[in-house]
Parts: C-alpha cells; structure tokens; sequence
DNA sequence: GATTAAGCGAGACGGTACGTCAGGTCTTCAA
DNA sequence: TTGAAGACCTGACGTACCGTCTCGCTTAATC
C-alpha cells in the first residue's frame, strides 16, 4: 500500500553511487597532487574517466566538490589520547598536533576548510572524529583530567580553548608566520591558561571549530 | 664623473608613475567592484586603458597587484581615540569597530589581506595608519589608561589582544559565523581581560596583525 | 494453435500510436518555430513530453523523423485548378504559386525537403496531393488544354518543366538570387516554352519532383 | 607625409597571415577527409596547431571558413578546351564535366558551395577560374564556335545553359537521382538545344552559376 | 640633433578551462 | 516490452583569461 511509502524513488535512472565514490576519491588524490588551485573539473573528469556534465550535475563549484570528497574520506581516528599529566603539557601536545597539520596541507587547502567547511558543523563534526584530535578542539577528557588534578574548576568550559587556538594557528599559517614551540608555549601561558582558569561563564557561543553555529 | 652615481638609471624611456597610479586607481575601483576573485589583469587592462604588457611589466602576479594598490591608498586615517574610562568599554568598542569593518567589507577582499597582506608588516602597518585604529591591534594608549587606572599592571603588554582578536573575529566573519555583541562581550571577558591581567611574560612573538614578524 | 497465426503480435507492451501522432504534431511545429537546424531531439522529447529513446525507437535520425512529420501532415489540397486560356499563361501562373511557396517558406525546411525528401518518391507525391499543385510539377490538364488549343503536339511531355522548373527556383531561392515576375517570364519564354514544343523523345528520367526515380 | 596614407594599419599586433594559410590548407585538408559535417573548429584547432580563439577571431561560423578556404583554393585552372566540333558534342562533353565533379565531392560541400558561395559571385568566379571549364557555366567559345557553324543565331545567350544544366545537375546529385549520359543526353536533346536555338532575347537575369547576381 | 633603448597601447597567439548543449546508449520503475 | 525519466560518456560549442609575443609609435637620456 503506497501510503507506506514515506518518500518514493525519484523518476529516472539513479546516480551510480560507485561513480560518485570513485569520482570523490580522485578528487581527494588531486588534491594531494596539484593542490586546491590547481584542481580543475576538467583534470577530475579526465583522471576518473567521467565526463563533466556528471561532476556539474552533482557539484556546482569547485569548493563544493572538495568538500564531498572531504567528507567522503573514510572516518578512521588516529585513536591518540592525550595525557601528558598536566594541563599545560596537554595543551601543548594538543598545539603540537595542529602544528604538524598545518605544517603538513597545502594552505590553500586548509584556506578552503576553513572557508568552505568551517560554516558546515557536520564536515567540521566530521573531521574531528575522522582524524582524531586535531588539536583544533579541546577534547572533554582533557577537561576533565585537568578538572581531577584540581587545575581547573569543575565548571571550566572549553569556549577560550576552541575559540582561539584554531583561529590563530590557522591565520599564522597562512601568513606565513611563525607557530613554533616558543610561540605556542606564549599562547598557551599568556593566553589559554588564564583563560581557561578564570572563565566560568555559560558559554553562548560555539567555538569556531566546535562544528555547532550558534 | 659616473663613479658619483650610485646607480645609474637604465637607459631607454622611464616608466610612466602616472600610468602606475592610474592603474592601482582601477585596482582599487574594482576590487569593490568585482571582489579579489573576479579581478583580472583583462579587466584591469580594459579599464586602465592600459595594455597587458604594461601590467605585467610591474607586477607579475595578481596578488603582487592587489598589494601595491592597498599601499598606494592615501592615508587619511579617522583620529578616533578609544577612551571610554574603563579598560572593558575600551575593548568593547575597538571590537565594535572592528566589527563595522569586517561586517562592511568584501569577505573575498578580507581574504585577501589576511592571505596576501599580512605576511607583509609595511602593508600591515600602513593600513593601520591609513585607518586610523580598526580594532585589530590595542592602542598603546589603552594600555597605558588602563595602568594609570590600575586595571592593569604596568608591564601588561598586548599580545593576548593583538594575537587573538584578529583571528577570531576575521575568521568568523570569513565562516559567516556570528561575531555579535554578544559574543564580543564573551570574548572580552572570558579571554582577553583574563589573559591581559596575567600576562607579564615578556612577548617575543608580535600578534598577527602587529605588522611585525618576530 | 499458434501456426495459424501468420504473423503473432510481437510480446509486450504494444507501442501507443497516439503518442506518435503527438510528436510528429511537436516536429510539426518546431519546424516552424526554430527550423530545420534548430530542431533537436533533446527538444522534441521536452516539448512533447516523451524521452528520447521513445524517440529513437521510432526514427533513428532527425531526418527519417522530419520527414515522418512531414508525411503525417494532412492532406488537405487547395483544389486550384490552372486554366488561364493560354500556355504561357498556365505555366506563368504555375511559376508563380512556386514562387509564392517558396518565398512564405523557411529556406532550410526547404533544403531539408531538397535534400531529405525528394529522394522519397512517396513523401513528394504525397506533397503534391496533399496541397495540391505546388508549380513543381505540370499538371496534366494543362498539357492536355494545350493540346486542344493546338500550342502543342499531342504527345508532349512535361519531363522539361517538372526537370527545370523545381531546380532552377529552389536552387535560386536557397541562394537568395531573385525569381520575380521577370525572371519567371524569361524562364518561361526562352526555356519552357521553346522545349515543351520541341520534346516528342520518349522520355527515360522522371523530373525531379515528379516523385518517380526511375 | 601622413596623409599620403590611404588607410594606416589598425593597431596592435598584425594577424600572421601565415597562420592564416596554414589553418586554410588544413581545412582543405579536412574537407576531403571528415567532409563538412564532420569538420569541427576543435579538429582544425588541433590539426592546425591553433588554438580556438585564433579561428573565431578570423571566422564566426564554419560556413565562413570553409568558404574562406575554398577561395584560398590556388587558382590553377585545368587548361582544358570544350571543342568536340558540334554543338551538341560540346554540351555533352560540358556535362561530362560537372557529372564527374558531382559523383567525386561530399554532397554535403556541394551543398554548402550551393548555399554559401552562389551568392557570392567573387567565389564562383574564383572556382571558374581556378578549375577550369566545370561544366556549370557555358564558355564563350563554345557560343562562338556554334554560331560559326550555324548551329546557332550569332546573337544566341547562354542563359538557358546557365540557368538550368547547374541546377538541375546539382539537384540531381543532392537528392541521389541518377544524371547519367543517358539523362544528360536527354536534358541536351529536349531541353537544351531547343532553348540555345530559341532565345534571342536579350537576357536580364544571370544564370544561377554565371557569378553575376543581376 | 641623431641615436638608441625602453615604455606604451593594441591586439595576435597557443593554451587551458570554463559551463553548456546535443548525441546516442543504458538503467530504473511503472504500466 | 513500452514508455517516461534521467544518468552517463563523448565531444563540440563559443567564451574568458592566462602570460607571451609582435607591431608601430612615443619618450627620454645619451652620444
């Protein structure tokens, strides 16, 4: 009984999800290989051996695009935990890692998520859990860890955190400035810590990287 | 006698300054036109009444262009002065203007500086001085009020607010992301008045918007 | 018993001739609306509501279809009848509806015709039933009413006038060269007329529009 | 003195017209090879090692090319005499000629000359010219010869020929009817001579191929 | 004053990508 | 099996910029 039916298919020959999957991984190879900029819709048509009407008919830009085969790429985690046994060693391990990530991408690359992904809290929900602490957000145990040790209040949320740190890193590396240790190390005792311990506040507002617009 | 010559000038017909300002005028004008992304030396060209040649000549890169036209606007700046007789009012309303800035401008164009611009301390510098204060760095004066009031110590320095405001609140308006004043509020008090009160380690890293790599 | 079917109904769902009639009716139209080369199948299908391969099952080419809408065209005829009293005056008359035709019609609907058509003997014949006499060929009244008047042998032929009279206009109007009431005189006086006297030879080659290869 | 210049050169960088050549003889080329239909602007690009814009800078539509190369055609001419000693002799050995041009090209260029190049009588002067007697058009001498030998009033015009042998011949051969020696002997006999023979009356229209739109 | 080397507007040029369109074929579901 | 819908590959379309080049002219500094 076509009541049941909450949605029917739509009319016509479905998309061939296997070509969406193959186009979306060529995608991601390019961009490792030619980088954000020099991605074309015609390079992605020729290497995955479709045509461009089937990359327009999915995808209207080239941001668009990257952000399917971002959010495509398989959720792994790097299953690190952090724990260092104190809070500002925590910190700066965390710093450490998106100082590698960074040091690492293209970025024009990390410009687009920033710019593309960043207003979309599911690619942004997406990438943490994939790759694991990128250091861009301030995973709960840490808060916690901190918290047992008697280093924060129990209250102490995470908004000085998220808010800061991957909005400067992020801007440092694509300026070309510095995010080394000694700098990280300023961040963290001249801003992040006193931060962290003073605010106590009902956090309002996401963190940029928190995945959640307000 | 040519040993008095420094460096003598080559020989042929100089480079006209005037083609030169008349062009960075366009660059200007089209920028608000068409935004960074749809800026061509083409279009350039057509409008400047100037060849393509003659563009390239001196910059070869679009970037390289956009650049020198921000350099070559005229410094008129807004001799505002930040006063409102407590150190939370005077951030409040230097984010305030930043805000108007950022809420009034082409997001493509903020982009553009903060990829383009900012690596380069002069330009930093001289949009400062052009502007007048946007918000993006403290003015050493509200330090100094905010001292003589004792709100702060003596050595306070501006790391915290130089590093942090202009990250966070570019970035958010790049993601389209609410920078309110709510938020404003939140980020002042939980973040930077803390960190401010703290810090008194000796800053060896500029902010990002300082105009000066360490 | 199946063997006394000398032809079964082919399996499956027979195919609707009311949506035959429906597409030509579309071809029809379009033809007028964006000619010949304007027409594409793509365009068919949406305006008629069918899909292209409904479509292709039925003409393989934008010709076999043209043409199937052209056949499909009533047959209404405009029950003119040549009888000025005179052979030049029936043959000036006949030139004239020609020219008439071809001046109200899109020249490219007429090279399709020349190129796709004329090669069809029944599409030409059925042409010339269906409107009637289009000046392509002469009619056999006329031919015989001269005959009566003594202007020529009993036994004259029209292969002179439905040979020249079809090319020289349409290969004229294609080529935007003139075919006034001058020319069509001149035609007739120093072309037609001295060649229908003349020609008693048995005639081998149907005319071009006679719509009978031989 | 300047004004001792008819027209000064445009400005800017002149066409090459070597480039011009060369893309012409690839079309040539290609016309042989693909025939019209076939001929695609990206095909000359490549063959021709030009790139696009450097063919629509010179030709908005393939017609225009194909003319353009056409013309560019080296006007050699074959040298060939029509002098069989008869007039009817001469006619058949005319259409010979043309029947043998007609079997040889891709109807769809015939077409196109038909279409395109008719109207222009610079172009059909330039084929004349350049290839000899193609039996479209009745040279002068065989005229002269004729009369000479009484065959014709010394006043006798080619329009008949030109006016019908083209059309009818190229209609023929567009439509795959057959235009044979036998059908060529009876447009000769039936039409043809009687018609030569006849008209004497001074000719205001030129024939279709005669390059001289009245 | 003549020479010379460069500046300059204009625009050709080979490229490359754009985004769209049509051609035909194939797949899905419903009739 | 038909039929509507539409995905799909192919390949051409005509346009826009790219960055380089070739023109003929103009403009200074040098000879």
């Amino acid at each position: 009984m076509s009541y049941l039916k909450e949605e029917s298919r739509p009319p016509g020959r479905p998309r061939d999800p296997h070509r969406e999957a193959a186009i979306l991984a060529v995608v991601t190879e390019l961009l490792a290989d030619v980088g954000y900029e020099g991605l074309t819709f015609e390079l992605v048509a020729r290497r995955a051996g479709a045509s461009k009407p089937t990359l327009y008919r999915r995808w209207s830009t080239k941001r668009d695009m990257v952000v399917a085969a971002i959010r495509a790429m398989p959720a792994t985690g790097n299953g690190r935990t952090i724990d260092t046994g104190s809070l500002r060693g925590d910190l700066l391990e965390l710093l450490g890692i998106l100082a590698e990530t960074l040091a690492s991408s293209d970025t024009a690359l990390v410009s687009t998520l920033l710019q593309a992904g960043l207003s979309d809290p599911e690619l942004c929900e997406h990438l943490e859990v994939s790759t694991g602490p990128s250091g861009a957000r301030l995973p709960a145990e840490v808060l916690r860890h901190a918290a047992e040790r008697g280093e924060l209040p129990r209250d102490a949320g995470s908004f000085a955190y998220d808010e800061v740190v991957g909005a400067t890193m992020v801007t440092r590396a694509l300026n070309a400035l510095p995010y080394d240790e000694g700098y990280r190390e300023q961040l963290v005792d001249s801003v992040l810590l006193p931060a962290l311990r003073t605010a106590a506040t009902p956090t309002h507002y996401a963190g940029i990287f928190s995945g959640r617009i307000h």
